[in-house]
DNA sequence: GTAACCGTTGACTGTTTACAGCAAGTATCG
DNA sequence: CGATACTTGCTGTAAACAGTCAACGGTTAC
């Protein structure tokens, strides 16, 4: 569960069998570049912009909002709904994590 | 309901018998800044760094919050706690308004 | 009319960001 | 050994960002 952006990135790289060349042919960025991705190494900041994350998730076949949330970066859809109901996450935001749970809950049966 | 960020702050400082020069000292940016943020007229963006925003609520005693909001920028309380659960904010983003509006009473209630 | 005040705008400056790209090194593997 | 892949410090750059500054226009008030 501690896994890190980079990591994953790697692992992903790895599941689809390409070099870190290949990566940043298809994504359109130097190698050099991936492998500061991947070692997390960047000269700011530690992680790539959102733009790079999409075309990665994309031609990774990975699922954006897990990298986005690896990335700390806030998912459109979250960020979206937060922006038009901020009343109801800003509850939500206030609870503790068990008040949480108990509302998945909620969510699966009623 | 559809008041903008730049609208609200000369609201907030007019609120307060402030010049647009008065409260530049006050936030310590300089009146024509103010300005154009009032016109919501930035070079780039539309909103003011997140930074000055927080002096704004502060001085305006406004809500940081509310401000935020306006200005399109996630409220730091919310922000941590997608980060922490992800998993719960995902499925409360799916929601549509009603949804949203069982699971509020859900709170106040039991 | 002109002084004093208030707000608007365009051009400009300094900083940070998101990368590129080289060079020199390490690791690995046949 | 040599080929191939990865790492990392450095310098460079273009765009985005956060704000300043000078000049100007509109009121009111004497």
């Amino acid at each position: 569960m501690t896994i890190r952006f980079g990591e994953r990135i790697r692992e992903l790289r790895k599941a689809k069998n390409l070099g870190q060349r290949g990566l940043g042919e298809l994504v359109e960025v130097s190698f050099t570049y991936i492998s500061k991705i991947e070692n997390e190494k960047l000269d700011f900041g530690d992680y790539p912009s959102e733009e790079l994350i999409q075309r990665l998730a994309s031609v990774l076949d990975a699922d954006v909002d897990e990298l986005l949330l690896l990335a700390q970066k806030i998912p459109e859809q979250i960020r979206k709904r937060v922006m038009e109901r901020p009343d109801a996450f800003r509850k939500f935001a206030d609870l503790d994590d068990d008040k949480l749970d108990d509302l998945l809950e909620k969510l699966d049966n009623g």
